[in-house]
DNA sequence: GCAAGATGTAATTAATATGGTTACAGGTAA
DNA sequence: TTACCTGTAACCATATTAATTACATCTTGC
């Protein structure tokens, strides 16, 4: 299954409250763009909060970023909006035959491996800033006028 | 979420076949192994067949490796179970506001981005085959005794 | 103070995926 | 023909997702 598009939106989210730095990012009006409930904004901007990205408070309308957009990485986000738990992207099948040589070792085998490859995308998410997404976007709206 | 577990099942059974290559390999007999139902292990092995790793044969009792141990990386067993679909490891939402300049260009702008994080992920499956696996809990299995 | 409007958060729902279970059709061999 | 295996479909309980609704709480303008 694929992993949850809450990370998908958060970059989103974060990459809209740059460019709309000029206007007031309410949980409405990021909803829009996104083109979802606002309280599912409401929600993810919640993580993104706790993680220390974003800086909302209530009854106070807007949003705005915590960070320099060159410092925030999509590894930040990633692991802001809790899509993968640590050492979880994959699945171990639990309980297998105790009995078995192969039951009996596959988790400790297979484990550490699993880690490796986790790591290894994780860390090609370490390279990417918001503000490389950001300058994309503002690139690709360029071209089209 | 995570990745689905029959990924593990399959390096699993793989490794099971190999350990058990003096005897028979049933679905009856890895279920045990597993812990779970023969069905299940059945359903797994017609995809480990589809993607050319295993002979099985209706009506014919046992499984057999259909490659060289070392020649079957994870990253084969990976793609066999279909547990992630091509560039879609990371799910994007779908119908951002085409009218916000964020929505319109978010997709393409992140969507290379994912691959290349998905890419980082199977190339590190694709180091490690199955022979290391098997040595490994061959290894495991020494040393408790 | 109070009304308007925003955030924080919980409860509910529909859609979807997973893993287990049962059942049975069809193949193979003694 | 019998016994046993694989292949496969149907069904179910459970879990997760994303959307939706509702409401408590906070802030500001008046
Ligand atoms: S990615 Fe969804 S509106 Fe931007
Ligand atoms: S029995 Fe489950 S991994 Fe081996």
């Amino acid at each position: 299954m694929s992993i949850s598009s809450r990370f998908a939106v958060g970059i989103h989210i974060l990459a809209l409250i740059e460019i709309n730095k000029g206007g007031v990012s309410t949980s409405e009006y990021l909803a829009a763009s996104v083109n979802t409930n606002p309280a599912v904004i409401r929600k993810i901007m919640g993580m993104l909060k706790n993680a220390g990205l974003v800086n909302v408070r209530p009854g106070i309308a807007g949003a705005e970023l915590a960070k320099n957009l060159s410092e925030i990485t999509l590894l930040d986000v990633y692991k802001a909006v809790n899509v993968v738990q640590e050492k979880e992207l994959f699945s171990i099948h639990e309980n297998p035959n105790p009995q078995c040589p192969v039951g009996r070792n596959i988790q400790n085998a297979i484990g550490p491996l699993f880690e490796i490859a986790q790591t290894a995308l994780e860390k090609a998410l370490g390279h990417v800033t918001i503000e490389d997404v950001v300058k994309d976007i503002i690139e690709k709206e360029k071209l089209n006028h």
